[in-house]
DNA sequence: TCGCCGACTGTCCGATCGGTCACCCATGGC
DNA sequence: GCCATGGGTGACCGATCGGACAGTCGGCGA
């Protein structure tokens, strides 16, 4: 039996599982789906699903780890160099929201592990992916800060937040807002326009008018 | 049977059904509690819990429809005077906040609600209850716009958006940021020092400053 | 050619799910 | 005394859940 132990390199048929069963955990959760349902949409049998994973939490588990390995693979893969720090904050906060949209069954998946406290299934690892990015953009701002770039009184955690935080609920509740109080045509103009918010309230005048 | 019709005046046993399903909806989500435990929870039978409530759903609904009652109710009662466009946005952050804190459950209810994209469940009216908070700090920014106050190319939505947002995502994850880079000693000084963010990158810098 | 092994399946299981039903019992107006 | 009524219950239902098991099939190395 394959089973649960190299998370590399899976058979074509426990792949097809694992990707109906992405596409099913990511926009109805856990509980509300079942085996059959994965095995139907996969094409294969009920028990084949437990010939490949040893039970629907390892199932889970698997596909979280995948997407998981995925998302911090693609953040991690570019690394940003020095220079103008609005520049640097920008180029991330830009990669990390086409990052949400390049694959949204992977974006809404690590986000349902993260907002649903955690309350079953570690989903240690979503937390984990998440708190990647997080610190960081925190190591970016604490270096501003230490080089008094930073506003007094303003926390380096607390634009990192806005950025990221921000990012992550429009691209969960835009389809909900379009029609009153609009807040930008699309996803990159809106997070151009919350960069500029976060980085004017953040950063010192002067810094931050040099920084465009 | 009384079972789903008026909103008002339940029994005593029906209300101690309600505040079970509350506690057990509010942090394990519907699809993972089940009667029987509701039931459990509340002391009586099984049956019992049918009796009062026509189902499932039902029961859910009702808990969530007391919830975002009390919620939209608190947050009505008091109307934000004219004055100081700074001074009125950092109270109502400040209340919107402490009605988070005041019932975890209800808070924790109504935003499962808006963040599990309403895949089942009408869950509208959680919405509903975010929206009116929402249009309502819009307007005032909105407001705040036409009387120049605004910095060009800022949305007024943004400003709302990221105000309510980033009270919600810190009620739900700051149990989980505290170890590494803190973001605050706690939710007062959070609001205070978003409000300062949000404000200093929204407003025109002579009008900020004028504002304290 | 044979035997092995992994992919895959049909069928069954006990548990639990949401929900129903007949019934009990205390109360109170008549 | 009597009956209507509403809160409350235990026993039970069919459906579905996650999971177990025995067995089939096809390819591949010896």
């Amino acid at each position: 039996m394959a089973k649960a132990s190299e998370p590399s390199q899976r058979s074509a048929g426990a792949q097809g599982v694992l990707d109906a069963a992405k596409a099913l955990f990511s926009e109805q959760g856990y509980d509300a789906v079942s085996i059959h349902a994965i095995a139907e949409r996969a094409g294969v049998s009920k028990a084949n699903v437990f010939h490949h994973f040893e039970s629907k939490e390892a199932l889970y588990l698997a596909v979280l780890e995948q997407a998981c390995a995925r998302f911090s693979e693609l953040l991690e893969c570019q690394q940003e160099e020095g220079g103008d720090v609005g520049e640097v904050v920008r180029a991330f906060a830009q990669r990390h929201m086409r990052l949400l949209e390049a694959d949204e069954q992977r974006a809404h998946l690590i986000l349902r592990g993260i907002l649903t406290n955690g309350e079953r299934l570690s989903a240690g690892r979503s937390e984990a992916v998440f708190a990647e990015g997080f610190l960081r953009l925190v190591r970016l701002f604490s270096d501003a800060g230490e080089c008094g770039v930073l506003r007094a009184g303003i926390s380096p955690a607390l634009p990192a937040f806005l950025l990221l935080t921000g990012n992550v609920l429009y691209f969960k509740l835009r389809d909900r807002i379009t029609d009153s109080a609009a807040l930008a045509p699309d996803a990159e103009h809106f997070v151009s326009m919350l960069c500029d918010l976060v980085l004017h309230g953040a950063l010192r005048p002067a810094v931050e008018s040099a920084a465009g």
